[in-house]
DNA sequence: GATAAAGTTAAAGTTCACTTGAACCGTACC
DNA sequence: GGTACGGTTCAAGTGAACTTTAACTTTATC
């Protein structure tokens, strides 16, 4: 069983347009094509593009997966270098997850700013709160918006 | 006290360039001028530019973060309206923290597959193992990229 | 075999977020 | 006041990731 590129697109929720770029980056490399020329989707190769979806929810680059994709094609050699590729990517997540948790952090901060402002009748009256009427929890937070940068 | 553009970029960590776009975006409507029209940044828009940055940390656009700084001027007529924008943000973050937890899950399984290719001695001698040879922590990961799509 | 829908390529266009270049001006220091 | 450094604007350029267009071909159905 195989599926035209417009089922394939489909299925994974992308524009046809999307794969066959992909396509021309080297990135699908794995699909075949029927005597006339159109790509044949195989259901193995989902398992590719999910792999190329996934790398690419990290915010890896288009030429870096492309990396990954040939370092897969050549071989038992390459393991290494594939598990070393994984395991930067997975530390970029980490860090790109502990970043958003600072801003997730700081977004709550604000939330409970307004809430205050507006039981407080207006933004012009949290001027007039002590520090330390800010509670506990969103102190590192306002701390974060006020400090001086990169110093 | 005051900052120029070029002292003002060095505290953040970006290019002068960068915040002259911003500031023609409409990103910056705090910033003065001098007489002569060079940019002054005072201490508190420090305060204006860490929010900027926290929002362009979620991935928000140029345009939507106009839209809030915007809101910001108008008065405290709009304090609720910020409010709906912080959280609609907050919602995005914790969207995009869950995405980035699944695919942390994704990476962990390869980092293991690749793990077990090397003790096995090649890629080839995986497909001979049996599906509960994979540890329970990454069965879920390994379907993953097995799945269907969007069906 | 005709027709329509969907496939193919190459090249150009789009959007986003900057960056660079050209020409010019403001400020600080000697 | 002259010089150098860094500021100003506006317009054009960049790179990433697609999308669109044009011209043409393949494939499925009648």
């Amino acid at each position: 069983m195989h599926y035209t590129i417009g089922e394939a697109a489909k299925r994974l929720g992308v524009a046809p347009s999307t794969l066959r770029y992909y396509d021309k980056e080297g990135l699908l490399p794995f699909v075949e094509r029927s005597p006339g020329g159109v790509r044949l989707f195989r259901d193995a190769d989902f398992k590719w593009l999910n792999i190329i979806e996934c790398l690419k929810k990290t915010g890896m680059p288009i030429r870096d997966i492309r990396t990954y994709i040939d370092l897969c094609f050549e071989g038992d050699h390459t393991v290494a270098a594939r598990q070393a590729l994984i395991n930067k990517q997975r530390q970029a997540v980490l860090a790109q997850m502990a970043q958003l948790q600072q801003t997730l952090s700081i977004l709550d901060y604000k939330h409970w700013y307004y809430e205050q402002a507006k039981a407080l009748g207006g933004c012009g009256a949290m001027g007039t709160l002590s520090p330390d009427a800010v509670p506990e929890e969103h102190r590192a937070a306002a701390l974060l918006l006020q400090r001086a940068n990169k110093e």
